[in-house]
RNA sequence: UCCUGAAUAGCUCAGCCGGUUAGAGCAUCUGACUGUUAAUCAGAGGGUCGUUGGUUCGAGCCCAACUUCGGGAGCCA
């Protein structure tokens, strides 16, 4: 099963036994009486200090060591002389894997910006703060699916590549296998699809929601974990053109239900990373505090972790829409003019009203409901005022909308006059509107963008830094 | 896509009112020192200033376009 990694051998007691190492070198001290290499094989924030003695190995094996280079140490592990370590490896034999000419390798033992990172995003995991983000990542995901299959939901695989135009989440991804520069045309002159692959139109998925629905209808609770492209021109720190969604879909469930699952569902995740994740999460805090000293008291953050288990430890604020709108039109900002955009009812709430209710007004996630329906999706469930639909937004500090779900609209009539007034054409969904007229039955769901909880639980500021390789307008290099 | 700011050494930046040979810190290399902790001290090498065009006797600096990047907005997850 491979050898010790550096985070076991670094909880094993110093009793002289012999090891082997394999990772990259960190930093290399040369000094009189001993040379110290910190190697780190990424298996945790933390490195493992290898020690030779002068001229225990030759001046050119030893120039070839040098930061970003990977090597194989066996030697014993001992009890370190030195402070700052518990233990360390009195080195025998060291072999070089690999070289990095530290010319030219562009990680060197100084800190860099992470706009400079993302132009070598090859090589960033190697970093101690890509390092961290990624291992939370993995922690994130991994409970993502232990949360759903202890509450026996079924992880439903859902098409990546869709022939359905309907969702309305956004711009899409076209598949094809078309020649493009002698495309088939019809009699008309259109392209004529029906000489592609699927003989139709085809796009990449930007949700796997209505799917997500049909297995709910037969299983009660599933969900789904995957990729989700939206071909959107958008240029932000929280929008990627390639996100992993999670979309958890259950029959019986109402609003209420979904919002209670929505909770629970995020607390149990981030609880997962304090637990587990404590050195990276330490790691990361203490990164964002050594930020938070150039800047003025007032714009200085509250500390990681404490910010993680506040919202783990406390109730979600929920109101409705209306309320919300009740609470912006007697907001300070409100009176004074300083909203760039007009509050009213039905409008769509822009994000300086999302952040003033977050961030200064309830100081917590919040969870709005019932929103007008026009400014909905077409599959919401109308309420009974006719006036609004059983929607509802969960709002995180620092990042705005984290989850969107909904009751689902469960009545053929309803949804069918819907999908007309919205402009869809039945015909392309006559699968989805099966369900409704087949043992329909109620039932909620949800969807979180994976990427916007890994931003929120690191502390980082740029979607693109959360995922090992981003995707985004004129950025596809790695 | 819109608004806004930026682009100078490998990285992060400074560069005065347009005027001789473009500076610093970190990194790299060399030396000294040292059971060191992203060590410390000294020295060295390294750039034609994003691209194209323009204004000017003269442009890193002014103007225009383009490209790329940051921040904000919209769209959303």
């Amino acid at each position: 099963m491979g050898p010790l990694q550096i985070k076991e051998l670094l909880q094993q007691t110093p009793d002289a036994k012999s090891v082997t190492l394999k990772g990259w070198v960190r930093t290399k001290r040369e000094s009189k009486n001993a040379i110290f290499i910190a190697l780190n094989d990424g298996s945790t924030i933390h490195n493992i200090q290898a020690v030779a003695a002068p001229g225990q190995f030759s001046a050119e094996l030893l120039l070839t060591v040098t930061t970003g280079s990977c090597l194989k140490i066996t030697g014993q592990l001992v009890e370190s002389q030195g402070s700052g370590q518990a233990v360390e490896v009195k080195i025998e034999d060291l072999h070089v894997y690999g070289t990095a000419d530290p010319e030219a390798y562009p990680l060197q033992p100084k800190r860099h910006s992470l706009e400079f990172l993302r132009e070598i995003a090859h090589l960033r995991p190697r970093t101690n703060t890509f390092g961290a983000i990624l291992r939370i990542r993995h922690s994130l995901a991994f409970a993502v699916h232990q949360y759903f299959n202890e509450k026996r939901f079924f992880y439903l695989h859902t098409p990546i590549i869709t022939a359905s135009d309907a969702e309305g989440a956004g711009e899409m991804f076209r598949v094809t296998t078309l020649d493009l520069d002698k495309l088939p045309r019809t009699e008309e002159g259109a392209i004529n699809f029906k000489e592609d692959f699927f003989g139709r139109e085809a796009n990449l998925t930007v949700s796997g929601q209505l799917e997500g629905e049909l297995g709910a209808m037969a299983l009660s609770k599933i969900y789904t974990f995957g990729p989700t492209f939206r071909a959107e021109n958008s240029n932000t720190t929280r929008h990627l053109a390639e996100f992993w969604m999670i979309e958890p879909e259950m029959a019986f469930f109402e609003l209420e239900d979904n919002m209670d699952l929505a909770e629970d569902f995020v607390k149990y995740v981030i609880r997962y990373a304090l637990e587990n994740c404590k050195d990276d999460l330490a790691f990361l805090e203490n990164r964002l505090s050594e930020e938070d000293k150039n800047k003025p008291q007032n714009e200085r953050s509250i500390p990681l972790l404490e910010k993680l288990s506040f919202v783990v430890d406390n109730p979600f604020e929920r109101l409705t829409y209306t309320e919300a709108i009740d609470i912006l039109l007697k907001s300070k900002p409100h009176k004074e003019k300083k909203f760039q955009y007009p509050v009213g009812w039905g409008i769509d709430l822009s994000s300086e009203h999302e952040r003033y209710l977050v961030e200064k007004h309830f100081k917590k996630p919040v969870i709005l409901t019932n929103y007008p329906r026009e400014i909905k999706s077409f599959y919401m469930k109308l309420d009974d005022d006719g006036k609004t639909v059983r929607a509802m937004d969960v709002l995180f500090p620092g990042i705005g909308e984290i989850i969107g779900g909904s009751q689902r609209e469960d009545n053929y009539e309803k949804l069918l006059e819907r999908v007309h007034e919205v402009g869809i054409d039945p015909e392309t969904i006559w699968w989805y509107l099966d369900t409704r007229k087949f043992g329909t039955a109620p039932h909620s769901g949800f969807g979180l963008g994976f990427e916007r909880l890994v931003l929120f639980v690191t502390g980082m500021s740029n979607i693109r830094d959360v995922i090992p390789f981003p995707r985004y307008p004129k950025s596809a290099e790695f």
